[in-house]
DNA sequence: CCAAAATTTGCGGGTTCCCGCAGGACAAGA
DNA sequence: TCTTGTCCTGCGGGAACCCGCAAATTTTGG
């Protein structure tokens, strides 16, 4: 049995080596990889059917090598390791794993003794072992009260990378209005409106506004933006 | 001598305990805080005058921290130690340096050597150490090539809170005009002008392209904006 | 001190955004 | 079938944005 840790951090990369070595008596060679491209290389070489991995990584995140890993042997095992809980996080990772696939969701706040069983879990039990508050996060995001549908989060990526109305109407194949119509379900489902002063209209850009409350709530973040982006250019804008 | 971690992660504060208690055989007693808001406290309690602490921690962060902390004594000697050396966080930390204080900023990659190095030269020497790749971000800041200034910063914090054209000339006193104008010096010196497919016109809502570029370039993040939304909100709006 | 350079401000217009209203398209259920 | 609900679409207008032009003001440098 082999297991393959992606983690940039030193200290975090051998905590989690030890880990493993004391959760996994079974497991024979552990192998490291510093950045998602390294890591993306060395599961194709060593064809690693255990991953554990860290999102938030300089040199393509996780998110990213575990897509392609995925791509290449859907029945891969990956367990991630981050340090937040953001929901553009969980999202991201609900959205690119496969039908079946086994995998976990640590906080890397999370005491030694969870990491072990989430270990065993996943990786000998084929268990979907997710945190409590990371359970959290994907429940809010779900319940429509102030969560956004899969359409909405869409629009508001787009707009976040700055496209104007027209530009994403034509990448969704939808018309003007549509788009429109979904912005301002947006608008309603974050509080864009709550004005910090007094009740004076006129305060906010509201799209600008959308995209700043989505940040604030970790709703999008930096990394979220940096895929799209990703996407857009190499989708050649449409 | 007496010494205050301020760091959230577990690993790298006993690991920054270790390195402390190498580097420096004079220092008889270290404490330790597990984000902002303790660090202040511990701070204000212990009067320490030597604190290594953290950017991004949860509950306040180092900078807040750092702020409060210097203002109640300005001549505490500060080490900021962090992960990241975005534009967002040098900026953030020049910005509350008080005049004529000793602090260092070192990125968490360094090594174990120049950790040292740099935890004698600010608490044992009073020097200013400031990291390679660090300086590298404060350079290309001041170079007015792609760097903005202060002013075009300020516009641009506000812009990416989701305020209006108008409620920024309000807030700054300013005409509306020059807002604007400020503005267009921002959408040059960011390229919010390239556009990704064809040379398409109308392709970039450029206010939010603005504030998408200063984000993946690292100019702005997540900090910040909370930051300056706090900063917004407790003002008033005004 | 004056001249050059940079900023600020006003005006005017073209464009985009925000959104109420209202008419279609389509699915679910009585 | 008819209703009800949800979504997409077009129209229209008021507000905000983007920006060229030019005068007024401030700052800089000699």
């Amino acid at each position: 049995m082999r297991i393959l840790i992606v983690e940039d951090d030193p200290l975090h990369r051998s905590y989690l080596h030890e880990a493993v070595r004391a959760a996994l008596p079974e497991c024979d060679t552990i192998l490291e990889a510093e950045n998602g491209h390294a890591g993306e290389v060395q599961a194709r070489k060593s064809r690693a059917e255990h991953v554990v991995m860290d999102l938030q990584m300089s040199e393509r995140n996780g998110i990213e090598a575990a897509r392609t890993i995925w791509r290449e042997r859907p029945d891969t095992k990956i367990l991630f390791w981050s340090n937040y809980s953001d929901e553009a996080y969980v999202r991201g990772v609900a959205r690119i794993v496969p039908e079946g696939a086994t995998y976990g969701y640590v906080l890397k706040s999370t005491s030694e003794e969870r990491l072990k069983l989430a270990l065993r879990g996943v990786f000998m039990e084929s268990q979907c072992v997710i945190d409590r508050e990371v359970r959290g996060i994907q429940q809010k995001s779900l319940g429509n009260a102030h969560g956004l549908s899969d359409a909405e989060y869409e629009i508001l990526v787009d707009v976040a990378l700055g496209l104007t109305d027209k530009a994403i109407a034509q990448r969704k194949k939808l018309s003007l209005r549509s788009v429109q119509n979904r912005l301002q379900q947006l608008y309603e489902k974050l509080d864009v409106y709550e004005v910090p002063g007094g009740g004076s209209e006129g305060w906010y850009n509201l799209r600008m506004r959308a995209v700043a409350v989505a940040l604030l709530r970790k709703v999008l973040n930096a990394s979220a933006l940096e895929r799209a982006e990703r996407e857009l250019r190499n989708s050649g804008g449409n």
